[in-house]
DNA sequence: ACGTATTTGTCCGTATGTATT
DNA sequence: AAATACATACGGACAAATACG
């Protein structure tokens, strides 16, 4: 049992992040830092961690003596790809009510490409699984994982089908901390129409990713085929100099 | 006329960015902080502010008493989106020679969608530019830019054809800072596939981009059409809590 | 064109907390 | 239990960029 306060970093970057949400023009100022340190009971240096974490995640950008300034805004942004964050929650931010099917769960050998990835030995099972996430009740996700496998994968997933895949690795001891991946644009196969109710061929965003725990361990391999019409993805680009 | 010497942290990012290029292994560490302070001679701070910097982008982890480790592979990451580059860098980075085919130049009045995305007036001009960048002489992205009119453009622009739009822009006191963008998924059209001589229909990666400047003035908004057989985005996800 | 005030950027030293081995 | 290494936090100082009178 640990209440570990969040650190003093943390609590002032939410702090400021609940002035950011409540705000509504583009561009407008954030108090200086020194106000801020002020405001907040801490130093500087504190605030500055707390801005530039913010900043690295697209919600503001600091100009050299001028101020800081709110880049965020709520209406265009759905999803940040920046952020590693559950499907589930990038279904709520598009403003639909999540769900989930699953459609096929099985323990086998790993195929030679997908072994690879995972740094898995020739033989090594995995826990494959077949999902499609709904929106509304409509089909919107096709996702193919693969897990490397550990005694007891298959039976526990049974029994917590519904639950975020990361909460069940977690069970196992395994905390995805980030993931390393590709965005592709494909064409829906014949399989993918028909698990996501489509008449013909739709173009689809493909995100590869590669998920490691803080160790660099590969927890979790998955294809994630998201239905462009309904989903997009954003991302602040920064230059660097 | 200035020299002004890069700021030591940037000189410290700059020497520890030449470790992570010339590592090979996944996740090998790096030296400790204390160490790498020493090495470079700057305080350990400083180290730590290009530690987080290089963090940012997706070269390194760090982990809590352990060490900080290399997640960069050069194999694997061509283009990380988070990081806004020239279109060139892109091309480049994936291997091939950069090129760029400028089909139309034009300035018109802004349609209305753009107007607004460019926050201009009803009858406000834009420079109206259709490229095409090809990679090894192969015409690989198209794209169509929007900038709002400033006197001399068209004149200049033709002058300067090959130049990057970056460029160009700062010609006429314009720097772009940063952009928001939204990724999707698309197939090409009659026009884009005439453009990039395509047989047939392709899947494209599209990017739409509203490029401001520091102040936050929108200077440039670009649809950018990537042949997505050829090209590929990384990002380092990372977990946030 | 210049000086001043404000604000962020850079840098240092020091101290203590926390996770891992 | 101890050692190591990173994380967090503070305070202070000066530099550099910008805005404004």
């Amino acid at each position: 049992m640990k209440l570990t306060r969040d650190s003093l970093y943390r609590q002032a970057r939410s702090a400021i992040l609940d002035i950011i949400k409540q705000n509504t023009e583009f561009m407008s100022k954030l108090p200086s830092e020194q106000e801020l340190a002020e405001m907040l009971g801490v130093s500087r240096n504190t605030v500055r961690e707390a801005i530039k974490s913010l900043e690295n995640e697209g919600y503001l950008v600091s100009r050299h003596g001028v101020g800081t300034f709110i880049i965020y805004d709520g209406k265009n942004i759905k999803t940040n790809i920046a952020v590693l964050e559950s499907i589930t929650n990038i279904i709520v931010n598009h403003g639909y009510k999540p769900g989930t099917k699953s459609i096929y769960c099985q323990k086998r050998q790993a195929p030679s490409v997908i072994s690879k990835i995972l740094n898995l030995e020739e033989n090594d099972d995995v826990l494959y699984i077949e999902r499609v996430r709904t929106a509304d009740d409509d089909p919107v996700i096709y996702i193919e994982d693969y897990i490397p496998y550990i005694d007891g994968m298959y039976e526990k997933y049974q029994e917590s089908k519904d639950e975020s895949l990361f909460n069940f690795l977690q069970n196992f001891g395994q905390r995805v901390a980030f993931s390393n991946s590709t965005i592709r644009a494909v064409l829906s196969s014949k399989h993918i129409q028909n698990e996501l109710s489509l008449d013909g061929p739709e173009t689809l965003l493909l995100l590869q990713q590669v998920h490691y725990t803080a160790k660099g361990d590969p927890v979790l391999y998955s294809d994630s085929y998201f239905l462009s019409k309904k989903f997009e993805f954003n991302v602040v680009r920064k230059r660097l100099d």
